[in-house]
DNA sequence: AGAATTAAAGACCTTTTTATCTTTTATTTA
DNA sequence: TAAATAAAAGATAAAAAGGTCTTTAATTCT
């Protein structure tokens, strides 16, 4: 379904949405021994999405990685497009060379309504949102 | 979503299926160059569907590939159980090691109603309907 | 200024997935 | 029975995903 890079990814992010009193710093080690994530692999993955404006970070002592205002508005999609791109959300579940309701393999009416559930999910929940629910809800990201 | 083998097989099953008018064998260059599907790996994909009790093959002149009615009466969910497993139905959207009502990841509630739609649509389809379906219908299978 | 801290960058390694090639075995038909 | 056909089996190879390690650059604090 998603790439282990991308859930990584996403489940960093929460952690650091849902602990984002005061703008809170992480660091690298700090993220990845609490979620359980290989530490030089997570630095990779992180690294990727620092020029690309969904995480922010800062060098040095105190530094560490953490998001702004702008990194919480944007919605979780933006995370996988930014890792995996979109073809799950748009690919033919059978692997055709194109998914349309023109030419449909055998299961396209089924399998897209089930492929655009999980796409809007991940489309309409902001970052902080979703922190939100985790913090009122019990949610767990490990 | 689904691997490559695993889309392979379906389609393949699928392709035999719809064709399955009195019996008819289909040896494997020509499977392969009617879903355009690499000859040699497709090879390796059916024999291990044959034991498995999937599909159905003979050796030698007028052989190859067949479905026996026990074969079309399969739930095609039974061919990703036989390539991927089911773990694609099973497992934590984010990665978690477990998913459960009771340790729920961020994302679980929307996510498991996706998930379940579609392995009932797998599971509630045998591949002998859905081949009716192609038929009827104008299903595509490349 | 110098030492300590932490992300960035890049080279490397391992495993899994995808795919190919060659040889063997079973079956048919002439 | 011999030749032809087609799957089975197995060894190999290429590519992608997942993961590690070392060095460099930026920042802070003393
Ligand atoms: S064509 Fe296969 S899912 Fe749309
Ligand atoms: S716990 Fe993540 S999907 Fe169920």
């Amino acid at each position: 379904m998603l790439s282990q890079k991308c859930k990584y990814a996403i489940r960093t992010i929460l952690y650091l949405a849902s602990k984002n009193e005061e703008g809170e710093k992480k660091d690298l080690k700090k993220i990845s021994e609490a979620l359980k994530i290989p530490t030089p692999y997570l630095g990779k993955i992180l690294q990727e999405l620092v020029p690309k404006k969904i995480i922010s970070s800062i060098k040095g002592p105190n530094g560490g990685f953490f998001l702004t205002e702008q990194n919480l508005q944007l919605p979780v999609i933006k995370i996988i497009e930014a890792i995996d791109g979109l073809t799950l959300f748009e690919a033919c579940g059978l692997g055709l060379h194109v998914c349309s309701d023109k030419h449909p393999c055998p299961i396209h009416n089924d399998f897209k309504v089930a492929r655009d559930h999980l796409k809007n999910m991940f489309a309409n929940k902001s970052i902080e949102e979703l922190a939100k629910e985790i913090n009122s809800k019990h949610f767990m990201l490990i």
